[in-house]
DNA sequence: CTGAAAGCGCTTACAG
DNA sequence: CTGAAAGCGCTTACAG
């Protein structure tokens, strides 16, 4: 029955005149500062217990003006993050890491749209020690954020220009490893696909395709990197016309799975046959791209990590707010399944990294 | 260039002195409270306005004693749920509905063993004026989350014995529209499959499910509800024992579209033809039911509606504890596809609630 | 080793 | 209509 004895203890007050001590002595030992002898310290961390009291963060916050919150801001918006199984694991990661370092996480719905003057509410009301980035913020977001005077971290978005802490995956050579693979399995002819509006990560993903296409001397011509369309249906419109002209690629990169898994289940509505009339491979292992049929080859992302090691970038830039900035990049690898080996059994490959 | 001029106001005080006015006087104007002359209040709304000031949340906090921020609290764990499509809408709702009250979400990790016996860190340490919970705990976590002396609101989720508001669908009508679909496309042999640790949800929907083979005039014998598996794994060895039998179902209601589609891709591994050989539909509208080939029949759970009502009546339950219990259920829709209809082109049934 | 006191930023009776 | 003062629960120099 620990911690159920009765109503909750509402403060500070209460525990002292149960020890038969001070205020600052329950303070002290419950911070493990100064010195107390034993004895009291023990006495106090007992009926603290007992009672499952936990200092008010009102006051400790006001007094040490720190709240021991980490703010999570979303791009384009917390609805098209929530939807997307990538970004979920790197939440669930992230309130992981800040869980075990005793911070709690504040959700935020606000758009870039409402902070880009005034910070977002959380941020006035000084509810946070830091924030984290999470999405594909363009440059200007990130210098707006800039304007917070807080830590900040960006996960899986970097920003060269600016002068953020930032975590991201090395989409860069995943991307070199997919061409490679594709040009294992006898294909010549391929094709890169990102929204127009893609930042860091689609840039990174289509310098890695077109170098690894220089690398292995294949024809500029006939291997190019499409970033003109805005959403699913124009790039399904692309890879129509690409697929009737003259010299047709074989293979299409896509830039991430659900791009893929909507154009897989597209054209074969449309009748064609994946891989033999087209090789189709991903980029981020969504759960979705398992149970298509056939799977699609795809990057495993280690969204742990992200998280992770996102978080403890923060609290470290928290903790020192002189740090030299960091940027880390995370290996990938390649998973090729039966969207481009068109095998049973799907091969998995180790990335070369 | 507003809410931007110069480093942000700290306190009050400072807005006093800009204000030419006791911070007494801020206070008021910015709550509208007391007898404020027009003048004075539009001075400091203005001074305000452009310092990007707003009220420092700890001193709120600590002389109101209320934070504007709800907790939300998971079964079986954060991970679990963030990784679920399903729940990711909820959560979005709420979280969009809670923006709009200007409450805060804060998010918690801990695991129900973890606040057994002493409340969640966040709520002992008065973080949140109330509490959501999210997923399918079992009555005792109910009831010890009664424990805590807060608000509470259990959505999608809903247990008879307990004095907490609840926002649930209305499983046990969908599920006897499922039948009825299932009825008229010719079938008479059905399994109705849930896992054995199931709450209220597939309660519900188990009990639509034998309601409607009763009102239908199905065997008993021919028609019954599962609930003695774990896992998928349990429940696919269980659907292979079932056609194996004599008298083999033609067609499976899964508890949900993540048990529905795993079936579907084991089975079709195992060269079973849905719908042919077996129909097959599952609940929740998952976005992955739409992208299996073919597409599973289906619930669309109108999950905007949980969050956002369930969001609603917490605070109301907040502004007025003394209120009456509310226990709300929200219709859902059968959506019918290929995996029990064999058309090419779905259709849509509207369900009769 | 322990405690009295100040003060973090706010709101709210109360006095004027 | 406005302001001085108390006090929410904590931590932290400082005195003893």
């Amino acid at each position: 029955m620990s911690g159920k004895s009765g109503r909750r203890i509402a403060s500070i007050k209460e525990i002292a005149k149960l020890a038969n001590c001070s205020i600052a002595t329950v303070s002290n030992a419950l911070n493990n500062k100064g010195r107390i002898s034993e004895e009291v310290s023990k006495k106090i961390h007992r009926i603290c217990r007992k009672h499952g009291y936990t200092p008010n963060s009102a006051g400790r916050m006001l007094r040490r003006s720190q709240s021991e919150t980490i703010g999570l801001l979303y791009y384009p918006s917390c609805a098209a993050l929530f939807r997307n199984a990538y970004y979920a694991q790197i939440m669930e990661a992230i309130e992981m890491s800040l869980e075990a370092a005793s911070y709690d996480v504040l959700f935020s719905g606000s758009k870039f749209h409402e902070w880009k003057h005034t910070p977002p509410r959380f941020v006035r009301q000084n509810k946070v020690d830091g924030v984290i980035l999470l999405g594909d913020f363009p440059k200007k977001a990130v210098m707006a954020a800039e304007t917070f005077g807080l830590p900040l971290i960006l996960i899986d978005n970097h920003h060269p220009g600016t002068r953020v802490d930032s975590i991201t995956t090395n989409g860069y050579q995943a991307i070199k490893d997919t061409v490679q693979h594709l040009v294992e399995q006898g294909h010549e002819r391929l094709a890169f696909l990102a929204y127009a509006g893609d930042g860091y990560n689609a840039s990174q993903r289509q310098k890695g395709f077109e170098d690894a296409v220089q690398d292995h001397g294949l024809s500029a011509k006939d291997n190019q990197a499409y970033r003109d369309f805005v959403d699913d249906e124009e790039a399904l419109a692309l890879v129509q016309r690409l697929l009737a002209s003259r010299r047709p690629p074989t293979a299409v990169i896509a830039v991430n799975d659900t791009l893929a898994v909507y154009l897989l289940t597209k054209l074969q509505n449309l009748g064609l046959e994946v891989p033999k009339d087209l090789g189709l491979a991903g980029f981020d292992n969504d759960p979705f791209s398992r149970t298509t049929h056939p799977p699609i080859t795809t990057v495993r992302v280690d969204t742990k990590e992200l998280g992770q090691s996102g978080t403890e970038i923060l609290l470290k830039r928290i903790a020192d707010p002189d740090r030299a900035q960091v940027n880390v990049q995370v290996a990938a690898e390649l998973i090729a399944r039966e969207s481009t080996t068109g095998l049973e059994v799907p091969q998995v490959l180790e990335s070369v990294v």
